[in-house]
DNA sequence: GTAACCCCCGTACCTAGCTACAGAGTCAAG
DNA sequence: CTTGACTCTGTAGCTAGGTACGGGGGTTAC
């Protein structure tokens, strides 16, 4: 008996197979195996599984003498864990950016005040670096054979 | 015969010893060697022959039997690729971006854009984060004992 | 002039973050 | 029930970006 896949659309949970629960549903259309998940992440398997190995996504139950099967869960926190990564945390930091949203907020307001502050920065040095680049293309309009534009001045300065 | 340590303050350049030449002069106060440099720029100094063996800053010719000599753009330089790399770029990215400076803008244009494409991404990506994380703040002032908050949705979808 | 630094060059080593592979087990289509 | 694609576990290897070190020499303070 197949799966329905993409029988319910922009939609990834289903209970059972054809049930439409849209929300807190733990279940997937079809049973989604490593290399699926991968796959709709965009990443290698071995890389899941290393970041299983540091504890960065939860290892599902291995159930006796079969594959594991991942949720919708574990792809966006991939995704999350991807795009982080080319903001520039490490997975570290990305972990424990995670664990502000999983734990208590009492516990963990302090430090999501501390991580928005380095965010800001880091939105500080971005957007100054891109006013740079563009003032750089600009010059280059009104005058093509320009030579040397100064983008480190742009955020050098502390 | 000592250097005139301080004798101009809040200006890097002198020419000889006591010349105030605020602008474009090729000299600093003192001989600055490598390891003043790094400490400068906050670097250990073995970074920075790292930096210079993989063509990220220039290496200043070597005086017949001496120090080699830094000038100030090389402390600049090297902040800038501090803070480069915070924002996740790799040293080749930081390369081209002060590729980008240096080079003639009329081959470097089109790559400028890219580069500020990417950028604009990775501003929206953290204005994302930064936003979740207020909400994250806030909603633990109002309910400190509310737990569970959604980081991931704020930037994982594509 | 000599002890205490500092620089140079080369090479070896280290951590983070994957990536590959081997060998054995599992699943499902035909 | 066989075959081929997939998974699991474990371990080894790889790249980027440094970091440490050792031997040889220069420089400066005393």
């Amino acid at each position: 008996m197949p799966y329905y896949q993409n029988v319910v659309k922009n939609n990834t949970s289903a209970q059972g197979y054809l049930t439409l629960n849209l929300y807190c549903s733990p279940m997937t259309e079809k049973p989604a195996t490593i290399n699926i998940i991968a796959k709709k992440a965009g990443v290698g398997l071995e890389t899941i599984r290393y970041y299983q190995r540091i504890g960065l996504i939860e290892e599902p139950e291995k159930p006796l003498s079969g594959y594991r099967v991942y949720g919708e869960d574990t792809v966006a926190r991939l995704l999350f864990i991807q795009r982080a990564k080319e903001l520039g945390f490490s997975l570290a930091e990305i972990s424990s950016l995670l664990a502000l949203g999983d734990g208590s907020c009492l516990e963990t307001k302090a430090l999501a005040i501390h991580k928005l502050d380095i965010i800001k920065n880091k939105l500080h040095d971005l957007q100054a670096i891109a006013s740079t680049l563009e003032k750089l293309i600009q010059s280059c309009e009104s005058n093509p054979f320009h030579h040397g534009c100064p983008l480190i001045t742009a955020i050098s300065k502390k």
